[in-house]
DNA sequence: TGTGACATGTAATATGTTACATGATTGA
DNA sequence: TCAATCATGTAACATATTACATGTCACA
């Protein structure tokens, strides 16, 4: 196939900001960003990147600065191109809507005994909390380098922790009016 | 395997709302989401439908009330259990994180010109717009019907729509300063 | 000298998408 | 009668996870 997944074009992304690099720069990456969606497990960054490569969206030359084995990346003229038109409107449906986990367990938060919604919400409320902490750290780390994309992006996740806290507190709400 | 997937899960939580069901009808649920996630491909549905009868969580049993062929689907004691144990607190880390494939995106926005960060973002806006108002319409839809848990699902996806406009916002004012 | 980070990969497995195939029933 | 919807599935393919395998290098 030739059409690229979200991961393709975010190898690609990085590969643009940070590259020239290895293939291991880009996989820490992945496996430092907080979410549990960018896993950076080795058996989807390696063979991405040799598909990627394949494609001439990525260039890769062997690194002799060191005699550590090791190849390094950048991101080729169409590898750009490929970015710009991920980011080329109109975004289609699957770019815009998020997708909150805790909405999809609350959506049959009354198949339990209502005891069992309340510890739920609870829990979810203190476990956001302290996430709100980790992301706040993360922000403040950003705000040191002079990438201020990576700062909006801090700033986005906080402000979504904090938006789902709130809508957690109705839900809080609904529960313990039963 | 034995341990379920988020969508295995949401099945169970589908079945066990509108239950007894045929697979179709739990089809629906997938297919009238609103987020492109929920696919409801039938490649999708019928085969964990059927692991999921297989390991007993869900029971089935021939249609005879109308001709048509057809399967009644519901929630079996263990299958209640199951999705209990899925709600039960503390809730691992791949149901806290949000995933946004907006913030996806803003974070390698530095690599097009900034004209392209323009359009996207002002694109972004209009298209979360239009969204907003599709979304206030199902809210109203599920306010008639008797799922306080549904109609909070609704009222949480507009906030977070709400928010991520607002965040926006403020991406739009870092690239309109370059 | 050995631990941990750097660096790259593969094999088995699970999961999901797309596209196709089949047939019954409802309603205009 | 014809189209749309109901209803269930399958086959080929793409993709991702887990766990393993290999070797280098820095440093304590």
């Amino acid at each position: 196939m030739d059409t690229l997944t979200e991961l393709d074009h975010m190898i690609l992304g990085v590969v643009g900001l940070y590259g020239p690099c290895t293939g291991y720069r880009v996989r820490r990456v992945f496996l430092e960003s907080l979410s549990p969606h960018w896993s950076g497990s080795a058996g989807a960054i390696y063979p991405a990147l040799e598909r990627l490569t394949r494609l001439e969206l990525v260039d890769s030359k062997d690194d002799h600065t060191t005699r550590r084995q090791g190849k390094l990346l950048s991101l080729s003229q169409a590898g750009k191109k490929a970015v710009a038109t991920w980011l080329k409107p109109p975004l289609d449906a699957g770019a815009l809507l998020d997708l909150d986990p805790l909405r999809t367990r609350v959506r049959v938060l009354g198949l339990v005994p209502p005891a069992q919604r309340q510890r739920f919400v609870a829990s979810a409320l203190e476990q956001l909390a302290a996430l709100e902490q980790e992301t706040r750290s993360m922000l403040r780390d950003s705000e040191a380098g002079d990438d201020p994309y990576h700062t909006l992006v801090c700033k986005g996740a906080l402000k979504s922790l904090q938006a789902r806290r709130r809508w957690l507190a109705e839900v809080a709400a609904e529960v313990a009016s039963k």
